[in-house]
DNA sequence: TTGAATGCAAAGCTTTTGCAATTCA
DNA sequence: TGAATTGCAAAAGCTTTGCATTCAA
C-alpha cells in the first residue's frame, strides 16, 4: 500500500520511505522526528526530515505544533481529519472533530479572498482528570 | 499604561519590559524574538525571551506559529482577538475574525470534557494577489 | 535592602546541508 | 545507466542557561 500511495504522488518508494510511511499510518499520532527515526533503526535522522519535507509536499502528513520546542508530524488519513486537545498539566493529546469545519473555513477564505490550501488548529487547556485533580 | 498592566499580572515594572509591551502593542504583529530585539536596541536576545515566557504565562501575548522555523509572538489584545491567513507564496499575513468561534471553542471543549485555555489556529494558502499571479 | 531581572557568553537542541556512496526506475 | 535518495558528520540556526551585576519595590 505505501508503495503505491508513494507512486501516486511522483515520490519513488524507497525502502525508507515505504517503512516511514507504513510506521506513520499505523502510529496515526503525532511524533517528532527523533520519536520516528528510533523505531525506524536504519534511516538516519537527517533521512527522516528530508521525507518530511516530501511528505509535507505530498499532503501525506501534517506539521503539528504541540507547543513543545519540536515539530511533530502525523499522518494525514483524509478519512479521519481531526484537531488535538492538549493538556497543559500531563501533556496528554486527545482529537477532536470540529463541527462544521469545512464550512468554516470556506467561509473565512472567501470572505477573504484567500485560497486557504491547509490549516492548523490546537487548542491548549486541561482534560478531564487534570481538571477534578 | 504598560506599567500598570504588568504590576496587574503580578510582573515587575522594569524598563525592558515596559519598553517591549509598549513596542508589542503598538506592532501589534507576529513579530520574532531577533526582530523585536532590534528595535528595542538596549535589550539582550535572552531577555526578549525570557519576557517572552512570562508574558506569555500572564497571557499578554501569544505564541504564533506561521510555519517558518522560528516563533512569531503577538500582543494579545482581547479586543482583536484574530486569526491569521499565511500565503505560501509572498509570505504576506492577514489577520482574519472566525465567525462564532467562542462558540465553536466552548462546544469542542464541553464534548470532550476539556477545559480548554487557549487554541492556535493559522490558515495558509494564496493571498488574492498570488492566486491572480 | 533584597529578591528579582538583566547581560554576556557559552551551551543545548533541533533541523539543515555538503558530498560521496547507494539505490530505484 | 543515471538521476534521485541516503548516511555521515559538520554546520547552522534558534532558544536556553549559568553567573555576576544591576535594578525595582
Amino acid at each position: 500500500m505505501p508503495a503505491q500511495l508513494l507512486q501516486s504522488h511522483q515520490l519513488k518508494a524507497t525502502k525508507q520511505r515505504r517503512e516511514l510511511l507504513l510506521l506513520m499510518q499505523r502510529e496515526h499520532r503525532p511524533r517528532t522526528a527523533e520519536q520516528l527515526q528510533t523505531k525506524l533503526k536504519d534511516v538516519s535522522l537527517a533521512t527522516v526530515y528530508r521525507m518530511m519535507d516530501d511528505f509535507l509536499q505530498a499532503g501525506l502528513v501534517n506539521r503539528v505544533d504541540l507547543g513543545h520546542g519540536h515539530t511533530h508530524f502525523e499522518y494525514a488519513d483524509p478519512k479521519h481529519h481531526h484537531h488535538h486537545l492538549i493538556c497543559d498539566d500531563c501533556g496528554r493529546i486527545e482529537d477532536v472533530r470540529v463541527p462544521n469545519e469545512t464550512k468554516i473555513v470556506l467561509s473565512v477564505g472567501r470572505k477573504a479572498k484567500f485560497r486557504v490550501r491547509r490549516h492548523a488548529l490546537e487548542f491548549f487547556g486541561l482534560c478531564s482528570r487534570c481538571q477534578t485533580a
